[in-house]
DNA sequence: GTATGTTTCAAACGATCGTTCGAATTCGTC
DNA sequence: GACGAATTCGAACGATCGTTTGAAACATAC
């Protein structure tokens, strides 16, 4: 019963790769068919491992979900609050466009989208699963990893449009997070095809027309209630 | 090995009964925990009826699910074209607006989301997990349910947007699809609380924002693209 | 009451689940 | 090469899974 180590990068190449290697597996297979639709030994089996090996690393399956889900979400919340920093120091006091919020927020979610990573690629079904699955840990994490996220958004957004209440700010922006989740769920990314063809969008073709809908919402609504 | 009765409404009142409670004891857990994260006997169990029972009326746990969704699902899509068909005979040819569309798109989920029926106060959950849910059988109803109302609403946007391509009316919609599944998903309903207090919409309030939000998401969405 | 078909149940089946344990292997260091 | 620590593994544990089975309980018609 030895205990997992704590940094990841200060470990023999041997455990770092079977760890990652196990994180990888776990996520394609959560991501396809759901937390407790994945065996652990579904997991160890693609990832060539052991059972015992991923309990030894991750000590539990709902841990080794947690590894997961933080992996892919952690880099991309922070890239959202770095763009949202930086263009507020390049605004030097004066409010943003709700647009130049918007994009702060969409734009690390589509830039992982088009990483070259192929483990990146599964990041969409990893986070809409955070909004999607049963597991109290799911909803948990969720909580806690966007809730830092959402506050610093509805304080931009609420000095973009200073004659909003904060409630019509946070149901605008809760609107918003659904049409993230959905398209980053992969239902547009083989879209809902009509005669058979697959309407794709280049990434900042589907950034433009994300940041169009969701600024024209986000003004619009409140604006009758 | 006895086929299960075909139509429900000519059933003894015995065998409707346990059906029925199987039914909502199954949307409620399956709501709950997800369809892998419920066995059988938790359904029965909460159902006061045995697992055979269950596979007496169902068949198997997958077609208990698909009984589940059907039953919610259904008339909720029956009530969206019969509102968009109202509106377009009350048009006499005219295009409709694309507030009166979308409001035809919306009402239905949000009236079945304010009736006093206990079973239904659960359709939230059912149906947003029609569109997060892995398992094959779920996504595939989801396409087969969804299909024809989307293709119905595609066409009344496209001739309330003339201007607007096909692909561009079907984006937008994919995105409103993604705002709605998350408010119904219930992400919205104990929303997310800043100070510990909760946005409480009423229905109509919620039906209001949800439309203006989507409206102007819709007529802005390809504008620059 | 008897006969017939429907509905329900308790019990058991084989399979698979997450986790644990002790031994075997490998690594970092001398 | 040798030693202690870190890592991996095969095997097994107990629990639970979805499904099946055969008989009991029920309704309905004669």
């Amino acid at each position: 019963m030895q205990a997992p180590p704590a940094a990841v990068s200060a470990l023999p190449e041997r455990s770092r790769a079977t760890k990652q290697r196990l994180l990888d597996a776990a996520e394609r297979l959560f991501a396809e068919r759901g937390f407790e639709g994945t065996s652990l030994r579904a997991v160890t089996q693609a990832a060539g491992a052991s059972v015992s090996a991923a309990n030894y690393h991750f000590g539990s399956k709902e841990s080794l979900l947690r590894a997961t889900l933080l992996r892919r979400v952690e880099p991309v919340n922070r890239r959202r609050l770095e763009r949202l920093d930086e263009l507020e120091r390049g605004a030097g006091g004066a409010p943003l466009a709700v647009e130049a919020i918007l994009d702060a927020f969409f734009r690390p979610t589509i830039e992982v989208r088009s990483a070259s990573a192929e483990g990146a690629a599964q990041y969409r079904q990893v986070a809409a699963r955070l909004y999607s699955d049963p597991p109290e840990i799911v909803s948990a994490l969720a909580r806690d990893l966007f809730r830092p996220i959402r506050d610093r958004f509805v304080v931009a957004l609420a000095r973009a449009l200073p004659q909003r209440g904060h409630d019509e700010i946070l149901v605008a922006l809760h609107f918003t997070v659904g049409v993230m989740v959905h398209v980053i769920a992969g239902h547009l990314d083989p879209p809902p095809a009509d005669d058979g063809a697959a309407v794709r969008l280049s990434d900042e073709a589907l950034l433009r027309r994300l940041v169009a809908y969701t600024a024209a919402g986000v003004r619009a609504c409140g604006a009758g209630a």
